[in-house]
DNA sequence: ACCATGTCTTAAGGTACCTTAATTTTTTTC
DNA sequence: GAAAAAAATTAAGGTACCTTAAGACATGGT
């Protein structure tokens, strides 16, 4: 199996073998082509996936069909409807491939036997949610305090590998603003 | 010593007398009259602080000195810079007390002390960050879909006692609008 | 290679929200 | 309990960003 997402957790906590094959094999591994949808709103939000290769976005849509991109997951980072994932709601997001992508599945059966079989994952968890909390938080105050412009230079500073990877419309729609709009701005040097 | 803080904790973990004994060991209680900066930016963010009464406030000050609420803490809630707390940089907001308050400090290194002592604490911080985690994704969210007056509508639902505490001010730059373009909303029955 | 579909750009007119400023109301301070 | 300070409101003029529309440019499927 794939260990770019071992490598990923022995950044956080030490595992020995044993731990390391029970992991994997809570793990289920899927290839899947561009543009496929890994989550529907309003169904229920099965899995927290690891992005092995590829792109997925999770998006938002309004009453009046606009769409609000939550979040990229690149290779290396984790992606799920987080509130739906852990308190069993029907998702309020959707997700979906942006190109060719694989990626590993943990079911939230198997995600809560991984953190009573192996406590050391509570606090790889631990660590994975604070720094997803630090940066949503970032992120608000950034939306609160700068200007359209000045949130589109912070994002291509801060993620240059997914300004590859993604549209500009994608983009607009994760700073919350139109693709019209966007286009009208200096394009700052990458 | 005050145990709505082991309350709050025993939701999520069991801890017995001697891991209760040694928690409120590491904690240090200061009674705050109203309007007292509890962090400053630019400072080291030494402290988690945990609410036990009053009201507290996250804010951060940009370049033309504007304000933006980044939370508000009452009883009960946990408030710092997590950011620059955990990874031990410059604060970059300014926190005080709204109303005079009484709150439960954890240094930092009180904090990695807990965590190595009784590691149970793991998953109370990881459940911790998890809600922290998906209470700001839903801001941003919001912040991307809603106008500013269906923004304010939610946060009333959501937070009538937070209403009650703080001015309507420092609601609307939590919102990301001006206090005058707040005043101007039709006020939703609370 | 071609057609279809979607993305990116430009531009004109519109709106949600901002700025400034003045008045009223509430809260704080001595 | 009066004076001072801060919050809340109202209103007029301004701007950042939106909407609609149309043309240029990519990209993907057969």
């Amino acid at each position: 199996m794939e260990d770019g997402i071992l490598k990923n957790i022995s950044k956080h906590i030490l595992l020995n073998d044993e731990e390391r094959s029970l992991f994997n094999s809570l793990l289920s591994c899927k290839t899947l082509p561009k543009k496929t949808l890994v989550l529907q709103a309003d169904q229920d939000c099965r899995y927290l996936s690891y992005v092995s290769s590829g792109a997925l976005r999770s998006y938002y849509v309004d009453r009046e069909g606009r769409e609000s991109t939550i979040m990229f997951a690149i290779a290396d980072w984790w992606i799920t409807d987080m509130y739906c994932y852990l308190n069993r709601k029907p998702a309020m997001m959707h997700i979906e491939t942006i190109e060719k992508s694989t990626i590993f599945q943990l079911s939230r059966a198997n995600f809560d036997q991984l953190l009573e079989a192996v406590p050391k994952f509570e606090k790889f968890f631990r660590i994975m949610m604070q720094n997803a909390y630090t940066r949503e938080q970032l992120r608000v105050m950034e939306n609160l305090s700068l200007t359209a412009e000045e949130r589109y230079h912070s994002f291509v500073m801060k993620y240059p590998q997914i300004v590859r990877q993604v549209t500009k419309k994608q983009i607009a729609s994760y700073l919350g603003i139109t693709p019209e709009f966007l286009s009208t701005l200096k394009k700052p040097e990458i």
